[in-house]
Formats: structure tokens, sequence, C-alpha cells
DNA sequence: AAGCGATTTATTGTATACAAGATTGTTGAC
DNA sequence: GTCAACAATCTTGTATACAATAAATCGCTT
């Protein structure tokens, strides 16, 4: 594999862990440095983020990491509630016996891990409903573009508290989900999905709004 | 401003006007040489587009003109009615009063270009008209999104014919949409433009299939 | 002492040189 | 005549050197 990808994966890891921080800068040559490689790479895989709106390159004056702002996130769940509200109507229409299975499955799963106290467990449960979603819909470039704007929330979600009340709701939802997937009825699940994500980027901004004095 | 910004705009209208066409092979070294330039900014401005899924980058093969499929081209269109419509739906909400008269007059510009014999005034008075309610629903990253997939599908929209009974139904389908925004009806005003992109698709993936034969 | 300006310094942007891998052409054997 | 293997060549990927621009510091003037 060629080098500027690891390294992409890298920073990318760094960001989304926390290890770098919303508004960081990251200088071409210690990262150079610290990767043991020359500019060149460093810089292709700064780009590459930056297409997907982790870093921000300004021009002359390097790259720094992307901070949303509440705004930004606000409009990014939007956005994430249209493209998630489609996957569920295109599903409801296309998905399959065995993604059917898969479904129901990733939801028990959810049920599951939601009565242990393991949070992490819970939160991956969770993405790995959301992503059978997106696979369900039988519609490729739709479910990448939904996982890649899902991937850039994902550092924004890992500072949400994890509300057991919400929780509950959470997968109150997730059942009307599945149920209307299963049904096929489209419309349903369509606006199901899409107020189960803009009440998570509710929730989400709130909490944001409560942090993020730098915006 | 940057040279790879220039090179990339050139590589751009280049490629959405046909000069390069879709499977063509992008050498760096004759880019370079024509645009009198070294690979490095080439290098920049082809990953750029890559990333607009413009090009496609092979891993130690290079950089050719992406060609989208029949499949493609549908799972596009589903997904730029997903954006739009949730612009729509937004736009009927927030949409200002300065906006809307903007709106009033992009229509306006659609019928009067429609009545003259002029193809290319339609089509940018058309897009046009698509732009301002990408502007109106008040959500940035959304109307960049919607802007970006609009201008990614361009090279695949100049293919079509101008056929004049889809010019009239087109601009009926404008009107309801125009109305539906000022009665702030946010369900109509997605389903409408939902519908409307998606006839367009269709109508697109007819002739692309009729044509395509590397696909 | 404070503010403005020039010079220095550091960092990005570009060019070129080098290395690694892929493709293609040629040559030989079957 | 065809297929395969090897070699030559061409292209991408990476490293380094150089140029240009923006930030910062130091000095001068008021």
């Amino acid at each position: 594999m060629r080098r500027a990808q690891v390294l992409r994966d890298a920073l990318e890891q760094d960001i989304v862990t926390g290890k770098f921080r919303p508004g960081d800068r990251l200088d071409e040559q210690s990262l150079a440095a610290r990767f043991e490689v020359s500019r060149t790479p460093i810089r292709e895989a700064l780009m590459q983020l930056a297409s997907t709106g982790l870093v921000e390159l300004q021009a002359r004056r390097g790259a720094f990491v992307a901070s949303l702002s509440f705004k930004d996130v606000v409009e990014r769940f939007e956005v994430m509630a249209a493209l998630e509200g489609m996957c569920g109507a295109l599903a409801a229409r296309r998905i399959t016996e065995a993604m059917q299975r898969e479904l129901e499955k990733a939801h028990e799963d959810c049920v599951r891990e939601a009565s242990q106290e393991n949070a992490d467990a819970y939160y991956y449960a969770n993405e790995r409903f959301h992503h059978v979603i997106y696979e369900a819909c039988q519609n490729i470039f739709l479910a990448e573009q939904a996982q890649q704007l899902h991937a850039r929330l994902k550092p924004y979600r890992r500072l949400q508290l994890r509300a057991r009340s919400r929780v509950a709701n959470s997968l109150a939802e997730h059942q009307g989900i599945v149920d209307a997937i299963h049904a096929g009825d489209s419309d349903r699940a369509e606006r199901l999905l899409r107020e189960h994500i803009l009440i998570q980027g509710e929730r989400l901004a709130d909490f944001i709004a409560s942090f993020d004095r730098a915006a």
C-alpha cells in the first residue's frame, strides 16, 4: 500500500481519537519527521484529509485540524438525515432477505449491548446497525456518501455523553425502523430514520455548544 | 492563486467540455509539459479532481477520466434527489423574501429562455434556478454538497438531447416547486423536487445506456 | 515607550532527481 | 504460430533542493 494512504489513516486515527484536537496546526515537517518520511507523502495525506473535511488547508498558512462550529454540526446532521432517510426509503423497497436478517441481528445486538454497561460495545453495535442500513439500500454511491459523513461526525459523537434514557428511546426508534423496512413501508422508514438522526444531531449540538468555546 | 488550483480548474473544464473523454488516460508528464509546470502541481490537481470523483486514480497505474456506468448515474441521481429534496424542504421553511424573489426571477428566466430556440441559454437558466434553491435552504454544507454533485453530473447532462416536450414538463414542475416553497409547504416542495430530479435521472440514464457501449 | 517598518526566519509551494513497480516488447522454446 | 519468461522502458511514488510568501522579531523613529 502507498505510504500516503497509511499516513492518511494514521492521521485520521489521531484526529478521531483526539490526539490532535480541532484547531491544532499540522506542521508538515514535524509530521514528516515523526513518521520518518519526506514531506511529499505527508502533503498528499493532508490533501486527502482536506477533501473529506477532516483538516482545513489554508493557502500559504498550512493545515489545521478542522473544527466544526455549532452551526456546522447541525448542518451536517441535516444532510445525514437526508442521506440516511433515503437509505431507509430505498432499503424498504429493495432489501434482500439476507440483509433483512443482518439488520434484525444488528438490532438485537444493540438491545443486548444496551442492557450491559459497556458503552463502547453499544456504540459499535449502533454503528453496525446504521452501516447495515447503508448497504441495504443497494445504492453503492449513497452508501459511500452516508458512511463518509458518518465517519466525519465520529469525533464529535465520541464526545457525547451516554445518556441512558436516550439509549432506551434510540432502541425503540430502531425497532420502528426495522419494522418499517420489513413491512416495505418506504415513507415510514424514511421519516423514522430522518427523525432518529435529527434527534441525535440536536442532542449533540447542545452538548457541543456547551463545550466549544472556540467556536 | 496557487498554480495547482488553476490547473484543477483547467483540467475540470477540459473534462466537462469533453476535450478529455471518460476513460482517457491523464499522463502526468504530458500534462506537465502542456501546462509548462512540473509534475508536482499536476499531481495535486489530479488528486483534487479524484476527490470530487471526476478522475479515478489507480495505484501505480495513473489517472483516468472517470466514466460512470448506467448504474453509477442512476445512483448519483438518487442521491441528488435526496439532497435537492432536502434543500426544497428546508427552503420552504426558511427562504428569505429576497431569495424568494430571486427564485421567481430564475423561474421566469427559464420560461423566457425556453420560448427562444437557444438551448444553451435555457440550460444555464435552469442551472441558475436549481442553484437558487440550493442557497435558499440556509444550510451551507447541504448547498455545497448539492452543487458538487450537480457539477459532477454536468458532463453527462451535456450529452442529453434537448427534447422540447421535456422542457415543457420541466417548466410546469418548476412552477409547482416555486408555489410549494412560496406556500411554505415543505413536504410538497420536497416531493416535487425529488420527482423532478428522478425523472431527469431516468431520462439521462436511458440516453446513456443507448450510447455507453464501454460500460 | 510605543508604533511602524524592514529584515530575518520559518513554512508552504514548486521543481527536479531518484527509486520502485508495472507494462510492453522481444526472444526463445515448444 | 503461440505462449511464456525476461528485459528494457516508461510511469508513478518518494525524497530533496530551491523559490516564494507570510509571520515574527528586531531596530529605528517619533
